[in-house]
DNA sequence: GGGCGCGGGCTTTTT
DNA sequence: GCCCGCGCCC
């Protein structure tokens, strides 16, 4: 068992709590009576339902000034546990804040995650590890069962290892090891994946490495195995603070009634209402089940909403409305007035992207009879990553400045993860994975078979692929340019290896140098691609990031759990995101685009999860409407490129969901009497459809099938419909119409203001009514 | 061994 | 429309 003393993490922080004990609280003075329960009720179980913009992190924090102000714990003796190292770092500067600077930190604030790698590096003997573990990220991953997957003779075009990592993911996310895996589960993977997760298991205990669900799961697994481990922590970690705990998974939910379990002084916050992380695991149910698992709980609801205006409030409760089992809030404001939410259709995706652009400088200009806006101050929340190309591209042409918020991570980029492999093969040589990444980048004439070749010496002595690679020069196994590249290779990697004890050299020269001598920098220097350059600028701040560590090793410890992309660049610009990437954010202005079925609620998440998903889905429109302070924009288009072929889109069906009264439909421009046709569009979108042979593709097929199975959700008179009320069709049955992209057709179905038609050439389809015309109206 | 061109599959969402 | 993997050819 290890000692604790050793550890800085314990140290240093208790004088800070002691010389602030019995202090005044003004901190106490700005909450509401809700708040200040839940920061007052330090003992015990308690759950705070935190309602969107409801001062959760507020009252967060304040509880953790408040254990420490009162004396009732030291920062050490405090776990705070979020999900992201942005909400970590925002809690521990606002915790610092109203502390004053007396402050030593808190050691055991961090992400899930975070906190785990501490742990498991102090017991990662009790996990079949050595403590210097290095942590696989997807790609590593991938490759890692890849390998695995074809050695075992499997066809990996059925049975692609993707499926394989998400498999296996999910199990690590449910805490079962691979001798847990339930029977009924194994079937996954052609029956395949118990086996072949157990040797990825060994296979990763081999290469002392973990990837992300192990660093729960092997945590999990010690506590629940060592008693001894388990009690010290539970006295240890006195009191605990959960964030965002709608999201936790089976392991984390596990991980965290293990800790409680003594004192069960566990306050946990959250919003059954965001919970929108079920695909990877999230359990809505932990939040939803608290008080059976800690009789006697407290249940503090934070309702009263500072963020958004009456009408963007109800229209969000409105949808939120549609979900079973909610535990049950109500929003609620004292603000007066405002914007109703506003609603507007769009003939395509395009024409949605050039609205919302014009629509953004209208608000920057004023010009739309409201105040300003800065570009700061708005944001577009789609709901899948790929439909910001189609804005990004319209902002480009416009000069419209933008941001993506959560595009590739840092760490993610291909330069960083080759650097980085350098970097871990010269601190530990063994690491097998890295050496495959790097061993041929830059090219080095070592490719496919000169690589098998050293696999294949590796394996025959038990040894590391790098002394394969030794051993196989020795043995002349390699010729030529391979042969020579190979040996300077090694060459630099023994020298690079020695300079790391090197006193003279800092650990950021050493970084350069090895980039420089591998001739990786010299890679990109002579890439004539647009993106190399850029690619040099990020290595330069790989190297500039490695400052703030000791070494080497210390960096690449720390490194794999920073995936953070936060370089706000500063400057007026309007924000892109996903709706995921927009929980906990804010803005006066927020356009929410796409909402049609199929894109939003998102068929995939509908046909693996039923109504659950779309449960899900639903609190993902009630993130992105409860993101908006003031305005609130909600479009759909009926025409979408989707696999690059067009499509026919619907409304969503949360769009019925909003409550008529506080929605403001706008009209569209140029839907109406053949405006399309003036502007000379027409041609170009006919051309298009026509080149586009969409009946055949495989895409088109399954929506098509789709369609026809997919139920109707309620039965029309029960719902007052937004665009129903706004369009009750002039249409009869048997009219001939015509549509832009499938051109002419008869009327064969009316249902609201959704149209069946037979098209003479595309075949029978439902479309919303206003994407047709009579076929007389046609302005040519 | 590497570069290029073709075809298939695919897009949620991420620590 | 884009990316990845494969197979062909240099």
């Amino acid at each position: 068992m290890s000692s604790f003393d050793d550890s800085d993490a314990f140290e240093g922080a208790s004088l800070a709590a002691r010389a602030m004990a019995a202090r005044p609280m003004p901190y106490l003075d700005g909450l509401n009576p809700e708040q200040r329960k839940a920061v007052e009720t330090l003992e015990g179980p308690v759950l705070m339902l935190a309602g969107a913009g409801t001062g959760k992190t507020k009252a967060l924090t304040s509880r953790i000034v408040h254990l420490l102000n009162t004396g009732t714990a030291r920062p050490n003796e405090i776990l705070a546990v979020t999900f992201t190292n942005k909400a970590a770092r925002e809690m521990k500067e606002r915790v610092g804040r109203m502390l004053g600077e007396a402050v030593e930190g808190m050691p055991w604030l961090g992400t899930f995650h975070s906190i785990c790698v501490k742990l498991l590096r102090r017991h990662a003997e009790l996990a079949g590890l050595k403590s210097n573990f290095t942590i696989l990220d997807t790609d590593d991953q991938l490759r890692l069962l890849k390998q695995l997957v074809s050695a075992a003779n499997i066809d990996d075009k059925r049975w692609p290892a993707r499926a394989l990592a998400s498999v296996i993911d999910n199990w690590k996310n449910r805490a079962w090891t691979p001798d847990n895996v339930p029977a009924s589960e194994a079937g996954a993977y052609d029956g395949k994946a118990p086996a072949l997760y157990k040797l990825y298991q060994t296979r990763l205990k081999e290469l002392n490495a973990v990837d992300f669900g192990d660093l729960l799961l092997h945590v999990v697994t010690i506590f629940q195995t060592h008693d001894d481990v388990l009690q010290q922590y539970q006295r240890w970690f006195r009191y605990i603070l959960v964030d965002e705990y709608q999201d936790t998974n089976v392991a984390q939910y596990l991980w965290l009634r293990l800790l409680a379990g003594g004192h069960k002084n566990i306050c946990c916050v959250g919003d059954d209402d965001q919970s929108i992380y079920g695909w990877r695991g999230a359990e809505v149910g932990n939040i939803l089940r608290f008080e059976k698992d800690f009789p006697g709980a407290h249940v503090v609801r934070l309702e009263q909403n500072y963020r958004s205006t009456p009408h963007i409030l109800a229209a969000a409760s409105g949808v939120i409305a549609g979900n079973k089992g909610r535990l049950g809030k109500e929003l609620w404001t004292d603000v007066e007035d405002g914007e109703k939410v506003r609603l507007i259709g769009h003939w395509d995706g395009e024409e949605e992207a050039r609205w919302i652009g014009e629509e953004v400088e209208a608000m920057q200009r004023g010009t739309r009879g409201l105040c300003a806006f800065g570009l700061n101050q708005m944001a577009i929340l789609v709901r899948a990553s790929h439909q910001m190309r189609a804005f990004e591209d319209r902002f480009l042409t416009i000069g419209l400045p933008y941001r993506v918020i959560g595009g590739p991570r840092f760490y993610e980029r291909m330069e960083i993860r080759d650097a980085m492999a350098y970097f871990r093969l010269v601190t530990s040589p063994s690491d097998d994975l890295a050496f495959e990444r790097i061993v041929n980048t830059p090219k080095r004439g070592l490719g496919d078979k000169a690589q098998q070749k050293i696999q294949m010496v590796a394996r025959q002595n038990g040894v590391p692929l790098i002394d394969g690679a030794r051993i196989l020069l020795d043995e002349k196994g390699l010729t030529g340019k391979g042969a020579s590249e190979l040996a300077k290779l090694l060459e630099g990697l023994t020298r690079w290896g020695r300079m790391t004890g090197d006193k003279q050299i800092t650990h950021m020269e050493l970084a350069e140098i090895i980039l420089d001598e591998s001739g990786y920098t010299e890679m990109w220097q002579n890439d004539k691609t647009p993106e190399a350059p850029g690619r040099l600028e990020n290595l330069k701040e790989l190297i500039k990031a490695l400052e703030q560590f000791e070494n080497l090793q210390g960096f690449l410890e720390h490194v794999s759990l920073i995936m953070d992309n936060d370089s706000q660049e500063a400057g007026e610009k309007v924000s892109i995101m996903t709706l995921h990437a927009a929980k906990g954010l804010e803005f006066p202005a927020v356009f929410l685009p796409g909402w049609e079925d199929g894109l939003f609620p998102s068929q995939r998440s509908m046909d693996e999860s039923g109504l659950k998903g779309v449960e899900e889905e639903r609190r993902l429109a009630y993130v992105g409407i409860t993101r908006a302070q003031e305005v609130c924009t909600i479009s759909f288009a009926g025409n979408r490129r989707v696999f690059g072929q067009w499509q026919s889109q619907m409304p969503s069906r949360f769009i019925d969901e909003l409550p008529e009264a506080h929605v403001d439909v706008l009209t569209p421009p140029g839907l109406y009497g053949g405006g399309y046709g003036a502007a000379g569009m027409e041609s170009t979108i006919e051309t298009r459809a026509a080149e586009a042979n969409v009946y055949n593709s495989p895409g088109w097929k399954r929506l098509q099938s789709r369609a026809g199975q997919r139920p109707v959700a309620q039965p029309a008179e029960s719902r007052h419909s937004v665009i129903d009320a706004e369009a009750v069709s002039s249409h009869t049955v048997g009219e001939r119409v015509f549509h832009q992209k499938f051109g002419y057709g008869a009327i064969i179905g009316i249902e609201g203001d959704k149209l069946e038609i037979a098209f003479e050439k595309a075949g029978t389809k439902k479309v919303v009514a206003r994407f047709v015309s009579s076929s007389d109206d046609i302005p040519f």
